[in-house]
DNA sequence: ACAGCAAGCAAGTAGGTACTTGCATACACA
DNA sequence: TGTGTATGCAAGTACCTACTTGCTTGCTGT
């Protein structure tokens, strides 16, 4: 049972590259380099492996952990964005495809949808929380602005391999996208200019930490 | 040469179905009720089809105009966002599809791609103007704004479908995300709190109008 | 030393794929 | 009336696809 595991990736790989149509039995065990009929014996079909191959995904699609006890936006926001791009863009040639497939494969669905749907959810209820406590604007549009968050780092994470030209560099993006997000939510501290000479320096501490 | 329109409408519908592998010439030819012969007599082979298909969308991908001469953001955005949400989702099927067999077909990625540069660049030099103007605030990042604007609105033209519960109602949609995004570019009108009875109208008008 | 089991190999089945060929039909225009 | 032109139909080619069968090899634990 040493193949199983090489099957495994090698269906993963395969996968990725060419999408299920194209990702076929054969292409897949020269790739784990094994008989085709091994991997026949093992996972039964070609619908059973694949869907042994995005099983395990299900757990890695869950995003990061958003704290339901915010104290420091900036820094909660940053390492949330952070790791939510490198997630989406590890999953994305994955993703890309069971999009494209789900009518076809609509068992799918949950592998495509899952993180998506658990990432709006933990952002919205930490952006409540950010309200009731009085660290984002009080008429904030949560829905939206979680959407707008989650949606931009979709769109980063799969859409920069094909026009990387139109997004910022990779490490500085996730700074920037919180910066921009947290002057939506209103939680940027740039609000007292009481000595004019201060808020400069506020400023740029509140875009460069 | 009455087939030849035929064939490319069906074509159109079962590539946006089942992508370039799964648009197999005997599905189109029956979905354009020809006879599949006609259709390699018409186009040659698949490929060029499906060439001819993409084609014309091309033109169909560049994003709504959005004036080089601001003077109403919200406005002005409004129509932007949603015209840009009403051509993604159109497109979203072939998109999703395109983007997934772009490795393995890179003569499509112009397809996929032109659109998303366009409107990166038209809402880029915009924002410019509007800082210029004064009619946004004067550090905007103004490229992880663009970013942020147009990531959103091509993930709910693409998503929405497959999980709409984490999207605003369609209808409002772009409303939300235009006052969101007014928000964060500090382009609100909220700011001139002088009689107390007066914000409280002004800030309803400027969420609803 | 022997049983059991994972794996390889060669071959085959039944169906699908893009694409071709040859011939028949029907309409259009001169 | 004839001639081109678009289309349909039946059949065929060469290849790919998932999946199966039967037999062989080699390693493992008892």
């Amino acid at each position: 049972m040493i193949s199983r595991e090489r099957i495994l990736e090698a269906a993963a790989r395969v996968y990725a590259k060419h999408g299920f149509r194209g990702a076929t039995t054969r292409l897949i065990a020269i790739e784990a380099g094994v008989n085709e009929v091994t991997l026949f014996r093992t996972f039964g079909s070609k619908g059973a492996l694949l869907e042994a191959v995005l099983g395990p995904h299900h757990a890695k699609a869950a995003p990061p952990f958003l704290t339901e006890d915010p104290v420091d936006p900036e820094a909660e926001l940053l390492e949330f964005v952070t790791l939510s791009l490198e997630r989406i863009r590890e999953m994305r040639p994955m993703l890309v495809h069971t999009m494209g497939e789900l009518e076809e494969r609509p068992e799918a669905a949950e592998f495509a949808c899952r993180g998506r749907r658990v990432a709006h959810e933990s952002i919205t209820t930490y952006l409540e929380r950010l309200k009731d406590r009085g660290l984002a604007h009080p008429d904030t549009d949560v829905e939206a602005a979680a959407v707008m968050l989650t949606g931009t780092v979709m769109s980063d994470g799969i859409a920069r391999s094909f026009v990387p030209e139109v997004y910022p560099p990779l490490d500085e993006a996730a700074k920037r996208y919180v910066q921009c997000f947290l002057r939506l939510i209103g939680a940027t501290k740039v609000e007292v200019p009481a000595v004019p000479a201060v808020p400069a320096v506020r400023k740029s501490r509140s875009r460069t930490a």
